[in-house]
DNA sequence: CCCGAGGCTGACAACGTTGTCCAGGCTCTA
DNA sequence: TAGAGCCTGGACAACGTTGTCAGCCTCGGG
């Protein structure tokens, strides 16, 4: 007995297909596949023959010879950098609301901020012939995906623009909502106010930066060295660049956080100063009503960034094909007592 | 010309197979397959040829075909109730993790507590023929998944047991974590100890009104009606039920919440309030400890809880199948204040 | 010089499904 | 009653890949 043969025979463990249905109903291959798939042209009788047969074997479609024949795979692709972040869970679950609405699973997994395993990622998803992808790029070149968008892959960059390539992205106005939280510290009275972010080679943080500096800028204040501490995101360093800006011979009288992780660490340490230092951060956070004094934040709609994405994706997959865009969401600030803290020299 | 013709030639927007590689390399089709996989027996030189095709063409492998011909998948299916709950991220991330240290993929959908939407995800995550699923059941009926796991598909459940079916679970101690909560707060010298939490049909929430109840009971406690408040959850329903157990005849000088959600609502309410009430709550929050009081709580570890439900998963995959099992991972007590906090009559 | 061994290579079938197309039986009409 | 047309059902190829197997070629030893 040839061995191919054992080994059908233990495939999926066993898993009947709709031969093994349409032998056990008397019928063609061709008629269970019509029963299955809901179409037209099968006696009501013959169905119900079929179906019994389904249920009895207990048979389940198989989506990979039906992905392989059809050339759709009903499923789109999301790289993120880091699931457990509380700021891509309403994000994901935005893109999957979309993706189900158009009967398409989501695929995703976490890039943890590096660009080798973004790529491996993407290419997973490629490879398995995702209908789109929606990506939080974490590096900033993206040339290896020109044969996937020659070959039709949607696709819809997130929070940051791809590098090198034209693709369409979604992100929030990380300038206009820095700059505003700035000029809301500024407008309390601040002069000598700090920024906190991540390094500017990140497209994120360099226009966060960008709106701390045209804010500063705006009001005539020039901006001293010391004030700004960049590439710092672990809570280590961030709790180092805190302190010293707080405790240098010209200490700053509020911060501007550049991010969800850096405004938490700072909320730590200033929780441990007795002099009172406003703060904005930029995400928001859960909880941040609740803390004494409030945190103002800048916030982004994740939810609404993930749905937008989403949508523009399948705007890609189902009409004809749009020109790339840049979508900028706006920020909204939410004053809730830290950010109007007056100065206290 | 037949119209199969220019449909073939279409799809996927016109990918190039490995034929297309091997015309172009001037190999046979198997040669091309063998330099994909890195399968020993292709001389360096024709080796170059390919790839070199392979470049051009920016051809990439069509996973549904292998998974076709190769009956493994290679990925895993997370059906969860809600990605955006933060209980939910370090999970996913953590199941995440252990998949790609498998080489697998990750797919995931969220339920929505919504037994029909749970059973429609993992019925549509079978028919992709997921090698595994790791499932937090939304339903409490899942003989629906009998063929299923007659057919081989790998399956852990995660936070509450599957119904009427024998299948791996792996979950908190529930019971125990809430016994030793309300166990502290008597410590603290509380008698009249409210508790709020979800639906009894909620096997979570059954085990931590048991430990609840279990607690007062061990110190001799009788437990009045009114001080329990169960399947509720939404805010304002929260809201009102922990208004009313501070405002009876018979306040109470303690709560115990059920689940994250309960707690930060409760959190809101004791907020408003002046007299003193110690609050233990099941599920850790972020910025817990910034709060004043710090917020007393019994932690799960979730990102355990998804390593170990996931590493079940593969042990069934890769080894011997191994009966079903129930593995109960410890809570811990984190004590931040207001758990410690007197009883205030 | 011949033979066997071993290394490369490619032809072919199969995985499970769906699209196409045709056959056979039926109804309806002239 | 014959013919046209409709309805139902099934045979067959194709999707892109991988496992099997057989053929060719080279090389070394007898």
């Amino acid at each position: 007995m040839p061995q191919t043969h054992l080994r059908s025979a233990t495939r999926y463990g066993n898993r009947p297909t709709m031969k093994d249905v349409a032998a056990r109903a008397g019928v063609g291959l061709k008629t269970v596949s019509r029963v299955v798939n809901g179409e037209p042209g099968v006696t009501p009788e013959t169905e119900r023959r079929v179906q019994e047969a389904i249920d009895a074997l207990g048979f389940r479609r198989n989506d990979s010879a039906r992905v392989l024949r059809k050339g759709r795979t009903a499923s789109i692709g999301l790289v993120l950098e880091d699931l457990a972040d509380p700021f891509y869970g309403p994000l994901s679950r935005a893109v999957e609301e979309v993706a189900r609405a158009h009967g398409a699973l989501l695929i995703n997994g976490s890039s943890a901020e590096d660009p080798d395993r973004e790529q491996e990622l993407v290419l997973a998803l490629c490879a398995r012939r995702v209908d789109g992808l929606v990506v939080i790029p974490a590096g900033d070149d993206h040339r290896y995906l020109e044969p996937e968008l020659k070959a039709g892959v949607a696709t819809v960059f997130v929070d940051r623009p791809a590098g090198h390539i034209e693709a369409d992205v979604v992100l929030s106005d990380n300038f206009g909502g820095a700059r505003d939280g700035v000029a809301h510290l500024i407008a309390q009275g601040h002069r000598r106010i700090g920024f906190i972010g991540d390094m500017p080679r990140i497209h994120t943080a360099a226009e966060r930066l960008r709106g701390y500096r045209a804010a500063m800028e705006d009001a005539g204040i020039p901006v001293a060295d010391p004030w700004m501490s960049l590439g710092v995101t672990d809570p280590e360093r961030v709790r180092r660049a805190a302190e010293d800006m707080l405790s240098g011979p010209d200490p700053v009288t509020a911060i501007f956080a550049g991010n969800n992780r850096v405004t938490v660490t700072v909320i730590r340490v200033l929780a441990e100063h007795s002099r009172r230092v406003a703060l904005v951060g930029f995400d928001d956070i859960e909880l941040a009503d609740l803390l004494q004094p409030g945190v103002t934040v800048v916030a982004q709609d994740a939810a609404a960034i993930g749905r937008t994405a989403a949508e523009r994706l399948f705007r890609q997959l189902d009409g004809s094909p749009v020109a790339p865009e840049r979508i900028e969401l706006p920020t909204r600030l939410i004053t809730r007592g830290s950010g109007e803290l007056p100065p206290a020299d």
